[in-house]
DNA sequence: ACATTATTAGAGTATATACTCTAGGCAGTC
DNA sequence: GACTGCCTAGAGTATATACTCTAATAATGT
């Protein structure tokens, strides 16, 4: 593997570990083996190596939800969505984490992040609409459906924020990708009062599927530990 | 005023502003005009001054939530219960931007922040519970209100930090009180579902108050500068 | 008046961080 | 074999940051 991609591994390996603003250019090039200035050879600077690390997370998420235009979507298609955004928000879940300074630190970043967010939430608001024409939600006006994405996209990234503030340890090998999906049964919980009486049944089963573990979340006393 | 609390105000003043991770102890006593070694005798390091305005935050916080158990919670409660806590976390935004670094710079933060959002959502739970006896919303299982509890968590801290980067510019004023107040639409987007019909319209024309004012939010082309 | 305590100034320090600079190795190729 | 282009090492640097230390000044009590 060349160099350059080894860089953008382990940065993104060690920022979702430890969080960007405990990793320096330094620390990559030791976990690497490599010295300084052949990682500088490789990146201008720091805030590069992180937009390198975006427009691959962006390149992975709009791939994810891509929406087939010529056939209604299914129930299946949803557990996929849901299941492919609640990963790719794992494998670069420090980009969140430190988003505003990330953002506030590069000008490309922020406008590139704003139009990311603006076609995500097109995304959503598209999905909503086709599971309407599909009779697994009733139809909403317009209005309110981008109201409901825009909750979607609250709850979704923020979920991870969520685990780990309520999380006693800080140890990463506490939040588990099992642990992340339960945001999927928050996401449901938001759907469920537009749901048909013809799928209710059948979404509620899968919602089942994500329920956590134990009463209450937050309440989680660790008594079991992972 | 104190030297101590004058630390404390032009703290938070500057860490609202500019973020925890741009202001240094150095630049705090530089905006006060008093030397380090006068800051570091009233504080013992950084973190024991976010740990201080942590404790005012949850304070005002604790006082807003407080829930009058002796008579039934009206749509003005209600109303006053979202105005305020977006008040709250105007006041104090800084906090939950860098949140997960400060936890886990400070295992006291971590442990009271915790215990601080289990508060939180049992007062919120708490809230949807009476505004179902008060015939406001429909009752609910506890299983779904305390779901729901948690979106409305979820869409509460993490609003401000979904406008910031929704905005294109970076500066402090281009983010207004009145924006961070259509964070109340989205809650209330959350609740429309189970409105009774008697308190649907009364509810339905509050929201409409708190209407973002151009279509789309996210869409925002910064026509209109403050 | 005197002693004691609380507060403040301001220079200073150890460490970290992002990044630079120079020298050189190594593959291919004429 | 020497030239060229890509890659790498590693020492080094300017700046920042959290924090310390000493001495002086103000406040307070007796």
């Amino acid at each position: 593997m060349k160099t350059r991609d080894k860089i953008l591994l382990s940065s993104l390996e060690l920022f979702n570990e430890r969080g960007e603003r405990n990793i320096t250019t330094n620390h990559i090039a030791a976990h690497l083996a490599i010295s300084p200035g052949n990682l500088y050879y490789h990146f201008r600077n720091k805030s590069d190596i992180i937009y390198d690390i975006f427009l691959e997370y962006e390149k992975l998420v709009d791939y994810y939800l891509d929406i087939p235009e010529d056939r209604p979507l299914t129930v299946e298609d949803m557990t996929f969505y849901l299941e492919s955004v609640f990963d790719g928000l794992w494998s670069y879940r420090f980009f969140h984490r430190d988003l505003e300074y990330l953002l506030d630190s590069d000008a490309r970043l922020r406008r590139d992040y704003r139009d990311f967010t603006t076609r995500c939430l097109a995304a959503i608001n598209r999905i909503f609409e086709k599971l309407a024409e599909a009779g697994i939600l009733q139809p909403q006006p317009e209005e309110l459906r981008s109201a409901m994405s825009l909750n979607v996209w609250l709850v979704i990234t923020n979920w991870m924020a969520f685990l780990k503030t309520a999380h006693a340890s800080e140890g990463t090998g506490s939040l588990t990708l099992t642990e992340l999906k339960q945001g999927i049964y928050q996401v449901l919980t938001l759907e469920l009062p537009y749901l048909t009486p013809a799928y209710r049944d059948r979404v509620l089963a899968l919602r089942e599927k994500y329920r956590p573990a134990l009463p209450e979340p937050v309440n989680d006393p660790d008594l079991i530990k992972i």
